[in-house]
RNA sequence: GCCGCCGUAGCUCAGUGGUAGAGCGCAUCCUUGGUAAGGCUGAGGUCGACAGUUCGAUCCUGUCCGGCGGCACCA
C-alpha cells in the first residue's frame, strides 16, 4: 500500500479535464442552467489562500450542480484596471498593460492549479478594448437616455491617489485605498443617475430572498429612504428677489412645525453664497465652516457653529410669525434642500444649537402623563411619542396624524408638497487616472460635450503614457486628446478622465454570457444564462459593487439590452482567511516559515529559526503583506496537494465566517485524504478476509451509514454548510473503516466507496478521480451523477430513546422507529434500570416524544 | 447614538426544545518494512450571566455583560 501521491495524480487529472474539455459551457435548451460566479479578482500577481477559499466554494457549488444534472456556467475573468498597475509603472518603468498581463498569466496558472472547474474559454479582462469598448458603447446609450450627466460640484478628492472618490469609497473620511484624509474640491465630473433608481433598488431588495439579510439591510440603510414634506418659508422682507419666493426646507417632522424657532442653511447653500458675495462677515464664516476636517472624529467633536444672517422668513402656517435664518455648519447641502427648520424641543442637534445661540425652545409634543403647564425641555430633546399641543390646528393629534394633517394643510396652501428623499447620491464616475476606461466624450468649445460616434468606438488608451509623475498620465499625453469635433469638425479635446473601476465590474457577469459577442451583450446568450444563480464574494462589497451592479442591470434592462431586473439571484458572502502573526522582540514581522513553534505544556511558544530568540504570537488577522502572515496556496500544494488545501479552507469554519489558517489544520485534511485513499487502495492488492459471523450486520450498518452520509452531505452543500458536509465525510470514512472487508460485506463496501468518491469530488476533485478509476469506472467523476439515497436506509429502524426522570437522564430503552407512546411507555415500565430508579416514587405523568425521548415526572 | 451578528472542550468551530459533538492539541498505550509515519483508548464542558415560558432550555422570550461589523450632524 502506498500513500496518496498528489504530486503525480493532481496534474494528471487536470490534464484529463482539459483534454476532454469537460467544463466548457454551451447553451442547451431544455436543460436547466446554473450560473455560478465568484467575484473576479484584481490581478495583483499573487494568489493567496483567501482567493483559494473563495474559488473553492464556487467550485464546490459548480461541481455539485453539474453532478445534479444542471448545465453549469462557471467562468473567470480579471478586474484589470486600477491604481496598482500605475504604481508599478511609476516604480519600475514597465507599462501598466505589460505588468497587468504578466500578472494575469501568473494568476491564471495558480488558479488552474487549484483544479477549478472553470470554462476558461470565456476568460476576459476589463482592460482589453474588446471589453471596455462595449462599456463605452452602453455608457453612451445611458447618456442618450439622460442617465449620465456632467456637473460641477464639490467632490471627494484623495490627495494621495490624486483622484476623485465616490461617496461609497470614502470610509470615515478617508480614501478606501489610500487611507488619506479626503478633501473637498470643486470639479467638473460625470455622474451616473443611480438616484433615478433609488426606489426600484430599494423595492428590488424584497425579491432577493437568497441574499444575506445583512447585505440587504446595509443596502437599505445606504439608500436611506425617508418620507417627509418639502415646504417653502416665504421671505418676510423681499430679500429673496423676484426669482425666489421663499426658502425651501425638507423635514420628516412636519408635525413639529409650530415648534420652529429658526431656519438654518448649509454654508454652501445658494443664499449663503449670495450673502457672502455681498458681506465679508458672511464670507468669513462660510470659509471657517469649510476648514473643518471630514473624518468621523472631526465630525463627532465639531462644535455647532452658526451665523445669524439677519434675513427673516414667515412661518407658512402663521405669516405674522417671523423666524431668523442662520447659516449652520451642521446642515448638509447635498441632502434634502440644504436648509432645515430648527425645532429645538424635539431634535437634539437643533436643541444644542438653540442653547448655544439662545434661541427659543417651544415644546409641541406632550409625552403621555405630562402636564402641559409644566413640561419643559432642558438639555435633552424629546423625540418620543405623545400628543401635539401649542400648535393650533394640530392640537390633540398623535404624531402620525399630525404629520398627515400638516402635509395636507401645506399642500392646500400651495406652500409645499409631501416628498420622499433618499440618502443615496448620484454615482460620480470620473477618475483622473490613465489606466482606466476612457470616457467616450469629446469636449468642443462650440458644441460642448459631444459623444464619440459609435463608428469611432472603442476609444482606446495610448500605449505610450508616461507614469513617471503623479496625476493623470492620460491628460499629460502629448497627442492623444487632440481630435476633431464630431459635430462641427473644429479642434476639440477628448475627455481625459477615465471611468471608476466599479463601472468595469458592474456588468462583467452579463458579458460572460458570450464574451466574444460583437454586441455589448448577446441577448440570446444572456436570456439563457442570466441571472447569476449563485454569486460568491466578500462582504466588503455589500454596498459598493453589489449596488452598482444592480443599478447598471436595471439601466441596461430599460435600454433593452437585458431582460432581467436583478443580476444575482443568490448571493453568498464568504469570510476571510486569517493567520496568526509573529513578531520579533524588536517589532519586526516574521513569516510563518521563519518561526519554529513548540508546545510547552498547554502553551505554544514560538522562536525565530535564524536567531532562536523568542517570538511574540499575535492574534489571527486577515492575511496581509505588511504583517507577513500570507500563505500561498502553491506552498501547500507542493507538500500536501491542492485537495488538502481546498478541504481545509472549507472544513474548519462555516463559509460565511472567517477561518484561521493553521498548519495543523492542513495536516488534518491531509490525513483525511490518506484515510479515504487507503480504503480504495486495498481494492488493488488485498483479497478480502474470510467471512465471519456478524458480517451481515456490519454490512447493513455500513449501508445505513452510506445512505445517511449521502443525505447529510447533499443537504449540507445545498445549504452552503460546506464545513458540515466535510464533518459528515469524516464520520462516513470512520464508519467505512470500521466495516471489515469480507465476502459478505463486499457489496455494501462497493456501494459505500462509489458514494464516497462522488461525495468527496466537489471538495477534493483530483483525489475523487483517482478513487473513481480505482473502482474500475471508465468515465471522469467530474461528469458522474450525484449519488442518491434511499430514505428507508437513511433513517434508523430502531431508535435509542433516552429516559429522563424529572428532566435528568436516568437510562435508555430501545424501541422500533415510530413506536407509539403507549408502546414506549410499556417498554420503559419493564426496564429494570428504570424500575430501580423509580423505587419509592410515584409516576405522575409520562411524556413521550416519538423517536426522540421519554420523560417521567415523578415524586 | 441607531441597526445587525457572535459568545459551546485548551484552540478553531459544528449542533439541537429532549443522550453535548468534530478536527487539532493534550495524556496513556500499541505499532516500528505505510516511518520526518500509522493506530487504540482516555481526560477535558455550570453551552457568556440572570430571569421568564415549558414536564424539560445550550436552543424560544426578555434584560444585562463581553467581542465584532455596518451606518451616523441625513433634518
Amino acid at each position: 500500500m502506498a500513500r496518496y501521491n498528489p504530486k503525480e495524480t493532481e496534474p494528471k487529472w487536470r490534464a484529463a479535464w482539459e483534454s476532454a474539455d469537460v467544463f466548457r459551457a454551451t447553451i442547451r435548451p431544455g436543460k436547466p442552467k446554473y450560473y455560478v460566479l465568484e467575484m473576479f479578482p484584481y490581478p495583483s500577481g499573487s494568489l493567496h489562500v483567501g482567493h483559494a477559499r473563495n474559488y473553492a466554494m464556487g467550485d464546490v457549488v459548480a461541481r455539485f450542480k453539474r453532478a445534479r444534472g444542471f448545465n453549469v456556467l462557471h467562468p473567470m475573468g480579471w478586474d484589470a484596471f486600477g491604481l496598482p498597475a500605475e504604481n508599478a509603472a511609476a516604480e519600475r518603468g514597465v507599462s501598466p498593460a505589460d505588468w497587468t498581463f504578466d500578472n494575469i498569466a501568473r494568476m491564471r496558472e495558480a488558479l488552474k492549479r487549484l483544479g477549478l472547474s472553470i470554462d476558461w474559454s470565456r476568460e476576459l479582462a476589463t482592460c482589453e478594448p474588446a471589453y471596455y469598448g462595449r462599456q463605452q458603447a452602453w455608457f453612451l446609450k445611458l447618456l442618450a437616455r439622460g442617465l449620465v450627466y456632467r456637473k460641477e460640484g464639490l467632490v471627494n478628492w484623495d490627495p494621495v491617489d490624486m483622484t476623485v472618490l465616490a461617496n461609497e469609497q470614502v470610509i470615515d473620511g478617508r480614501g478606501w485605498r489610500s487611507d488619506a484624509v479626503v478633501e473637498r474640491r470643486k470639479l467638473n465630473q460625470w455622474f451616473l443617475k443611480i438616484t433615478d433608481y433609488a426606489d426600484a433598488l430599494l423595492a428590488g431588495l424584497e425579491t432577493l430572498d437568497r441574499w444575506p439579510d445583512k447585505v440587504r439591510l446595509m443596502q437599505e440603510n445606504w439608500i436611506g429612504k425617508s418620507q417627509g414634506l418639502r415646504l417653502t418659508f416665504p421671505y418676510a422682507d423681499g430679500v429673496g428677489g423676484d426669482d425666489i419666493d421663499g426658502l425651501a426646507v425638507y423635514t420628516t417632522r412636519p408635525d413639529t412645525l409650530f415648534g420652529a424657532s429658526f431656519l438654518a442653511i448649509a454654508p454652501d447653500h445658494p443664499l449663503a453664497e449670495r450673502l457672502a458675495a455681498e458681506r465679508p462677515a458672511v464670507a468669513d464664516f462660510v470659509a471657517q465652516c469649510r476648514k473643518g476636517g471630514t473624518s468621523a472624529a472631526d465630525i463627532e467633536s465639531a462644535e455647532k457653529l452658526g451665523f445669524d444672517t439677519g434675513v427673516l422668513v414667515s412661518h407658512p402656517f402663521d405669516l405674522q410669525k417671523k423666524l431668523p435664518v442662520w447659516i449652520a455648519n451642521f446642515v448638509l447641502m447635498d441632502y434634502g434642500t440644504g436648509a432645515i427648520f430648527g425645532c429645538p424641543a424635539h431634535d437634539q442637534r437643533d436643541l444644542d444649537f438653540a442653547r448655544k445661540y439662545d434661541l427659543p425652545v417651544t415644546p409641541v409634543v406632550l409625552p403621555a402623563g405630562e402636564d402641559p403647564a409644566v413640561f419643559h425641555v432642558k438639555q435633552t430633546a424629546y423625540v418620543g411619542p405623545g400628543r401635539i399641543y401649542n400648535s393650533q390646528f394640530l392640537d390633540g393629534l398623535e404624531i402620525e396624524a399630525a404629520k398627515a394633517a400638516a402635509v395636507a394643510r401645506t399642500e392646500a396652501l400651495g406652500r409645499g408638497v409631501g416628498a420622499t428623499v433618499f440618502r443615496l447620491r448620484d454615482w460620480g464616475v470620473s477618475r483622473q487616472r490613465g489606466w482606466g476606461c476612457p470616457i467616450p466624450i469629446i469636449n468642443c468649445a462650440a458644441c460642448g460635450a459631444v459623444a464619440v460616434p459609435d463608428a469611432d468606438l472603442p476609444v482606446t488608451l495610448p500605449a505610450d503614457m508616461d507614469f513617471s509623475h503623479p496625476g493623470n498620465a492620460l491628460a499629460r499625453h502629448p497627442t492623444w486628446k487632440h481630435v476633431a469635433c464630431p459635430g462641427c469638425g473644429g479642434a476639440a479635446i477628448r475627455e481625459t478622465d477615465t471611468l471608476d473601476t466599479f463601472v468595469d465590474s458592474s456588468w462583467y457577469f452579463a458579458r460572460f454570457a458570450d464574451p466574444a459577442a460583437p454586441e455589448v451583450i448577446d441577448s440570446a446568450a444572456a436570456d439563457y444564462w442570466l441571472p447569476v444563480d449563485q454569486y460568491i464574494g466578500g462582504i466588503e462589497h455589500a454596498v459598493l459593487h453589489l449596488l452598482y451592479a444592480r443599478f447598471v442591470t436595471r439601466a441596461l434592462a430599460d435600454e433593452g439590452m437585458l431582460n432581467i431586473r436583478e443580476p444575482f439571484a443568490g448571493l453568498f458572502t464568504q469570510g476571510m482567511v486569517t493567520h496568526e502573526t509573529y513578531r520579533r522582540q524588536n517589532g519586526e514581522w516574521l513569516e510563518p516559515d521563519e518561526v519554529e513553534i513548540a508546545a510547552e505544556g498547554g502553551d505554544r511558544r514560538a522562536r525565530a529559526r535564524d536567531t532562536d530568540e523568542p517570538v511574540v504570537i499575535g492574534e489571527p488577522v486577515k492575511m496581509s503583506k505588511s504583517k507577513r502572515n500570507v500563505v500561498a496556496p502553491e506552498d501547500i500544494a507542493d507538500t500536501y496537494g491542492v485537495d488538502a488545501a481546498r478541504l481545509f479552507v472549507l472544513s474548519d469554519s462555516p463559509p460565511e465566517r472567517d477561518v484561521q489558517w493553521t498548519s495543523a489544520g492542513v495536516e488534518g485534511a491531509w490525513r483525511l485524504i490518506n484515510r479515504i485513499w487507503a480504503e480504495f487502495d486495498v481494492l488493488a492488492d488485498e483479497a478480502p478476509a474470510a467471512a465471519e459471523p456478524g458480517d451481515e450486520g456490519a454490512a447493513t450498518e455500513l449501508r445505513r451509514a452510506t445512505h445517511r452520509a449521502v443525505k447529510a452531505v447533499t443537504d449540507a452543500i445545498e445549504g452552503f454548510r460546506f464545513n458540515s458536509a466535510i464533518a459528515r465525510l469524516y464520520e462516513f470514512v470512520a464508519a467505512l473503516r470500521a466495516c471489515p472487508s469480507t465476502p459478505s460485506t463486499a457489496a455494501a463496501r462497493t456501494e459505500a466507496l462509489s458514494a464516497l468518491a462522488r461525495l468527496v469530488a466537489p471538495f477534493a476533485p483530483h483525489l475523487a478521480e483517482e478513487c473513481w478509476v480505482t473502482l474500475g469506472q471508465t468515465g471522469l467523476i467530474a461528469l458522474a451523477d450525484w449519488p442518491r439515497y434511499d430514505p428507508a436506509l437513511a433513517d434508523d429502524d430502531e431508535k435509542v430513546l433516552p429516559v429522563q426522570i424529572n428532566g435528568k437522564r436516568r437510562g435508555e430503552v430501545r424501541a422500533p422507529a415510530g413506536a407509539t407512546p403507549l408502546e414506549v411507555e410499556k417498554l420503559v415500565r419493564e426496564s429494570p434500570d428504570i424500575i430501580k430508579r423509580l423505587e419509592g416514587l410515584t409516576v405522575r405523568k409520562v411524556i413521550v416524544v416519538q423517536d426522540r425521548i421519554v420523560n417521567l415526572v415523578a415524586g
